[in-house]
DNA sequence: GATCCTAAGGAATAGGTTTTCCCGGCTACG
DNA sequence: CGTAGCCGGGAAAACCTATTCCTTAGGATC
């Protein structure tokens, strides 16, 4: 398709004047619309094509009061979980043709007015809004000029739409696992209490213990920070406390990470000795680990599909209000493998198994 | 600013309405143009705040030719290396008050053309392509219709500009550093040789070295993966090969992660042993690592920024043909300390010195 | 041969904004 | 008193596309 070598784009009205027509049956030409003759719409798209021609959308969106464009607005400065659920929005919508902004806020309140007036003046038909913490947040006031749905964080107040991870469903299916594989004494290692998902991991953690009759206290939760630095330091005191633990259920796969290599300075083979289960199922960590981790994968990029499709649900006019969650699943690896006599599990591994990514290169 | 409620956004026909004068007069009392009564001004502004009017970016873009967006084309699925690169560029663009459209081609060209497409449609003033290789690729073929950017990637064809990390500088940063301390048997752990960063990266190394007159072969250059699992093998490897090794530069830093792990598992220690240096001050890697690393910074921030002032001006017709690359900083740590009496050097950090990020919570 | 219908395509409008040109009225100067 | 000039603001074009309504010509029917 040779463009038109000329600096202007070619129009819908140079593509009517060299196929001798005028811009009506053009557009009806392109858009399949009208009765036209056979000939004529031949004759149209071939010039269209010889000129390169593609429809100028902002006349489009003009003209029909959707521009097709939605905002992308993010805490997290598109860090390690906005870009998934990101990824997954996108697909979602670019289904639909539907093109998306991107805006950082860095955490600045400022910053998040601005970007909000742009997306205003842009005529988004919605807006995303993610963060890397599940608390609430202020909500963001459009004044119902378009949807809003929120991703990996939900609004304070008012009922618009959130999709959540299931924090303590992952948490669950991860003890659980562990009991199965015979580990009766399981530690948990986790993040500051402060954060809703610590609290939650924790909260299932806790469920699954008491149900299956072991005692656990809520005392024994190991609080600290999400670093590896924290997850060595851990690893020693809780062994030093509960000697007789063969199981740790950690907060992140960081944490995991620090308590392997804490455990490993101890002594302690994994899993032999202590079987390990992170979350988060970053690749790299993940998959750096020695041994690999087995983890919960809260599957961002589903729930960044999901807030897409809700969204979509939302311009079309058929909103859905209210929190949505979707399940964790199991990754398991050899840090607490599959219970002898079970298949090795599929391990599907969402955010991609692939060795390590590749660097600067 | 209370929105009018309505469904509709409010228009600048609306604001005149309201405060009684035509839409021209409107327009200039908004943009400051024109010979206007202070009292009509005030007046018309007035009402826009109590509309809350927000001009339509669309219209104004139809109007005059620009669009105020650029696309960004990555294939690194927005991953460790896009991400900064892009929020250095948007630091830039957003100063020129423009919106960015994101576009993952997931490796896909089907996918690349049908974004490209989209991005013609819809008139941005220019595009950003980024990749996570410095290898050249493709030119993308937009036939002069805006102008193109390349970062962290090259043009195979075309001399549009591209602004590249300087890989060989860092290396001979990151080398100096550790003759400056002393050690005489630096070795090089690094991944696959195909990339032209390893090489780069290689040479920079075999530079200061013969320059230094310390004997170095090509072959001595342990190439293999980007993972930490080739790091804790190269480890065993080099030392096996060359037991007088007291320091060692890393192709990564999760490579550098592994052979810290390696080393420590054959009783070395870093950096009294083995110094130790990496690359890309990724930080959870390079801080999450025992000891924490010190890292060659390839500033990611600012090979975006430069490529977004680099956009403003082919946008504004002043482009600036050629590569263009952005020197490296090593960041001092504990794995390859400073030299003694030396101050213990600033170490920036610019991809964020902190802790470690936050998790799914 | 007159009327009606249909096929094919043209003209015009709408969408929101900016900018250029123009006009009316007033002041000041000759 | 006549006219030049300025101040304040209005009218309209332009940007590009999709759609609705109209026009024209030709063929078919009675």
């Amino acid at each position: 398709m040779p463009d038109s070598a000329g600096t202007r784009p070619a129009t819908i009205r140079d593509v009517a004047a060299a196929a001798g027509v005028s811009i009506g049956t053009a557009s009806k030409a392109l858009n399949g619309q009208g009765r036209l003759r056979p000939e004529t719409r031949r004759r149209v798209t071939e010039a269209a094509d010889h000129l390169g021609f593609a429809p100028n959308v902002l006349a489009q969106g003009l003209l029909g009061g959707r521009t097709y464009t939605v905002g992308m607005i993010t805490t997290d400065s598109f860090g390690r979980f906005s870009i998934p659920v990101m990824l997954g929005a996108e697909d979602a919508l670019g289904a639909g043709q539907i093109s998306v902004f991107m805006c950082d806020t860095r955490d600045d309140p400022d910053r998040e007015q601005l970007y909000l007036d742009r997306l205003v003046s842009r005529r988004v038909d919605g807006l995303i809004v993610t963060g890397r913490r599940i608390e609430p947040r202020p909500a963001l006031d459009v004044g119902r000029r378009f949807p809003v749905v929120y991703a990996m964080t939900q609004p304070l107040d008012g009922d618009d739409p959130a999709i959540l991870p299931d924090d303590e469903g992952g948490a669950v299916t991860a003890v659980r696992h562990l009991l199965d594989l015979g580990r009766g004494h399981v530690g948990h290692i986790t993040g500051p209490e402060r954060f809703l998902a610590a609290r939650k991991r924790a909260a299932g953690l806790s469920h699954v213990l008491t149900g299956a009759g072991v005692p656990f206290a809520a005392d024994e939760v190991l609080y600290g920070e999400w670093s590896e630095r924290w997850g060595r330091d851990a690893a020693r005191i809780l062994l030093a406390a509960a000697p007789a633990t063969d199981a740790i259920f950690c907060g992140s796969d960081q944490i995991a990470r620090g308590v392997a290599d804490g455990l490993r300075a101890l002594g302690c083979r994994v899993p032999d000795d202590v079987a390990l289960v992170g979350f988060d199922n970053w690749a790299p960590m993940a998959l750096g680990a020695n041994p690999p981790l087995t983890t919960v994968d809260v599957r961002l990029e589903e729930i960044g599909r999901l807030a897409g499709q809700h969204l979509l649900a939302a311009i079309g006019g058929e909103p859905e209000r209210g929190v949505h969650t979707v399940a964790s699943q199991l990754v398991i690896r050899d840090s607490a493998p599959a219970p002898s006599g079970d298949q090795p599990d599929s391990a599907p591994a969402p955010s991609g198994d692939q060795p390590d990514p590749a660097p600067t290169s």
